[in-house]
Parts: C-alpha cells; sequence; structure tokens
DNA sequence: TATAATAAGAGTTTTTTTGACAATTAAAAA
DNA sequence: TTTTTAATTGTCAAAAAAACTCTTATTATA
C-alpha cells in the first residue's frame, strides 16, 4: 500500500479547444453531447487521462480520435479544477489549445462524435465550464500569436498574404494596415512566393506562399511583435 | 456509484518554485525531506490537493505552511505528469512559480521544513523531476519578466535603479547597459522616486523608488519589451 | 476594343524606439 | 583639499514602427 493513501485521489481529464479557420471566421470544433448529463448539448473534445498515460499523450489522442489526425500544433494552457465544475464527480482537467488547417482534415472527421464548426463568435453554450476554458483559449492563443507566428497552423499548405491578414484581423477583431503588415511579415522571412495566384477573391489575383519550414522552426522562438499590445 | 467509474484516479500534487532575490543571486526556496522516500534530499515545496481544494488554492496553502505569507505573486505554468515520474505513486503535479521578497518574509519561514534558500546556480540535485521543473520555471519565468514587470515582486518596497538592474542581469545572466536600461524601465512610469538614499553600495548613494501601484496594475498586461529576444 | 472597377501590392515620409557611446556629479574616505 | 567610487544625466545615429498614396494586374462591361 501507498505511503501517500491518506490523499484523495481524482478523476483527471484533458479537454482541448481546437481551432480552425476557413479563409473567413475563426471556429472551433464541438462534439454533441448523446449522453447524460447535459445529453444533447454540445461540449469540447476532452477525455479522461489513461493509467499509463501522459496528459499530453491523452490530449493528442483525444483530438486524434475525433479529427484522425496527429501532425498537430497543440498546447497546455490552463488547468480547470474547481471543485464543483462538473457535477457527477469531481474531475480535474488539464486544458489545450490546439490549431489545424479546417480545410485539410475537414473530411477526415470521426461522425461517431457528430462534431461541428462553429464560428466563435456564434458558438452554442457548452456543458460546465467549457465556455470559459474558450474564452481563456482565446485569451492565451492571442498573447502567444502576437509574439511568435503560431497562427500558420490555421492555414493550409498555400495560402495568399490578404488571407493571412484576415485570419489575424480575426482572431484579434482588428483592422490592420494592410501594407505595413505585409512588409512586416515578409521581412521575417518565413514565406516563399509561389508562381501561382489565388484568383477567387479578386480579379488581380493574389500570389501564394508557402512556409519556409526551416526559418519557421528557427524564427520560431524568436519573438517579434506581430500585434501591438494592448490590442483593442 | 459515478458514471465515470471505469475512468483511472490519480494523486494529484501542486509543486511550488519560490524565487527570492536578496541583491546579488537569483534563488530558489528548497524543503529538506525526513521521510523515505529520498530522505535527506531536497525538494520543492509542494502537497497533494485537498477532497474540497482548488489547485491554485493548494499552491497558494503549500507556500503559506512554509513562509506565513499568502499576499504572493504566482503562476501556474506546467503539468508535470509522466507515469513513473514518483516512485512511489503515481501523481501528476500542477506546477507553478512564485516570486516573493525574500527580506521580508526571511524571518517567518517555518522551521518545521528545514528550508533554505539556495542561489539558482548552486543549489542541491533534487528529487524525482524537480530539477526539470525548476528549469522550465526559470524559463517561464524569463518570457514572462520580458514582457510585464513581474519581477517587481522580488524586490522589496524600496528599491534602487542599480539594484533592478542587477535583478534582470542575474535572471537573464546576462550584462545589460545601466543607462539605457533605466531610461526604459523610468519611462514606463512605474515608478516613483522617493527623497531618500540607500548608501551602503556606494558613495553617492543611489535614490529609493518605489511602484506606483496604479500603474503598475494597469500596466501589467500591457507587453513591453524588458528584454530583446531571442536573449544570451 | 476600350474602359471602368476591384483588390493586390510596392513606395515615401514622419515619428518613435532602440542601441552605442562619454561626461558629470554626489558623497565618503584619504 | 583631493581622491575614489558608483550614480546619474546626455547625445547621436540607426532601426523599427506608423501613417499615408499611388500604381498595377486582371476581369467585367460598355
Amino acid at each position: 500500500m501507498s505511503i501517500y493513501s491518506g490523499a484523495p485521489h481524482f478523476l483527471v481529464a484533458v479537454d482541448n479547444i481546437i481551432f480552425g479557420f476557413d479563409g473567413e471566421k475563426l471556429k472551433i470544433l464541438l462534439v454533441h453531447r448523446h449522453i447524460e448529463p447535459e445529453k444533447g448539448k454540445w461540449s469540447l473534445m476532452g477525455g479522461f487521462i489513461g493509467q499509463n498515460e501522459r496528459p499530453d499523450t491523452a490530449a493528442l489522442r483525444v483530438v486524434r480520435e475525433l479529427t484522425g489526425i496527429s501532425d498537430i500544433y497543440m498546447e497546455h494552457f490552463e488547468v480547470f479544477g474547481e471543485p464543483q465544475r462538473d457535477p457527477i464527480e469531481r474531475t480535474i482537467s488539464i486544458a489545450y489549445f490546439t490549431l489545424i488547417d479546417i480545410n485539410k482534415y475537414q473530411h477526415q472527421i470521426n461522425h461517431a462524435y457528430s462534431a461541428a464548426w462553429f464560428p466563435l463568435a456564434d458558438a452554442p453554450q457548452l456543458i460546465f465550464d467549457h465556455d470559459e476554458m474558450v474564452k481563456s483559449a482565446l485569451q492565451k492563443l492571442r498573447y502567444k500569436a502576437a509574439l511568435h507566428p503560431v497562427l500558420f497552423e490555421l492555414l493550409p499548405e498555400k495560402f495568399t498574404i490578404p488571407q493571412i491578414t484576415i485570419l489575424y484581423e480575426e482572431v484579434y477583431g482588428i483592422q490592420l494596415d494592410k501594407r505595413n503588415f505585409a512588409r512586416k511579415l515578409l521581412s521575417l522571412e518565413l514565406l516563399i512566393k509561389l508562381n501561382e495566384k489565388e484568383k477567387e477573391s479578386s480579379k488581380k489575383g493574389a500570389f501564394y506562399y508557402r512556409l519556409n519550414e526551416k526559418n519557421y522552426k528557427e524564427k520560431f522562438g524568436a519573438m517579434t511583435k506581430f500585434i501591438p499590445f494592448p490590442y483593442v
């Protein structure tokens, strides 16, 4: 018997705020509950940590079960441990935010979970404290993305400067000066210009770019001010 | 019986990396283990989460038990959940870093824990994965302090510009240009100059300053580049 | 075939911030 | 009175950021 046996034991879960971007809106991926309690409501994708599983492995597993993908950007940002947060049994939840390319993985979604993408602005009410989790995740994403080029994780392999600009404007809810922002982005030497244009959204067409993988990895940690603080 | 009963339950602990600054060195507060396992070794101050206790409350309690103080800066930064990290029984640890004024509270330390301050540079080897925790905590502290005026939490109520400069140099292990750094600090309007000098460390004496509490709170969230990235 | 419309994207100027550098000053000790 | 020590103030150039305007490629339409 353990010498720690006097201490209480708890259920420990992971919950994942999965962000995506469809070219217009920042979205989150939610699952529909088919069981009680809170049956019929929407919730974040989550799950309990297994007996021999690390928390971050559990968080990856949960996203893989839902979307079929493993190669994703994920970061722990907070622990939600209010004793009464789950009315059935006390559960301590380790929360992560995850960024995925919505276009690439939309068809791989596991329909067993009845998942759906919702624009962040008009997502339904969620179970337990999941609304609070989403709010906090967005805050942490904003913090992160203001200093690291993390939002590229939300874009497809080929993207245009106007698309990136819209993404940043959407995440922060602000208007950016297109000229200054494009200049800043290009000066980082993260992007490789392609000989191909996207012609859906304009007559002139915008050149496609892709990430310079090497520079992206090298410069990811080096903080750059993408967005002036405080935003608003 | 809970409908979650199939899921495993775990011990959940908090561990606290408590930083202090004595005017020369950045230090951490460690406790001496009087029990097995790892009896005689040094460890971080930690404890198990109580049945009806929030994780952050537990982290505060643990610091209060050791130092007698409650009014402290504390931030969660990582979860350590490797299944084998504690050889006795699997324990998931929620880690926090804490900044306290070493001078103010040195005399309140609870001797039941045989605690001692160690300069970060020559701290003893710690139990389990606590060395890794300290390393990660320092990294997070550096990140935080490069953007927010959080290091003032380590200083006494009255402090001098040279003292702050030494603190930043110590935290980052770099040399700063005193003139440029003082200019940046003063331009933030966080400091109020006092009509009093500190005369221990120089003949001329350095003016004492104290925090402008209002501006400190207001501008804490507004990121400022105290230290250029990447540091080193 | 010309031209109007649209959004992309390259360029300029001003202001602010940063970084590199040296001289002056206050107070105690010799 | 002079020396010594560390604090404090100051200048200038370079770099970065912010504000702002015009040109261009392309499609649709007259």
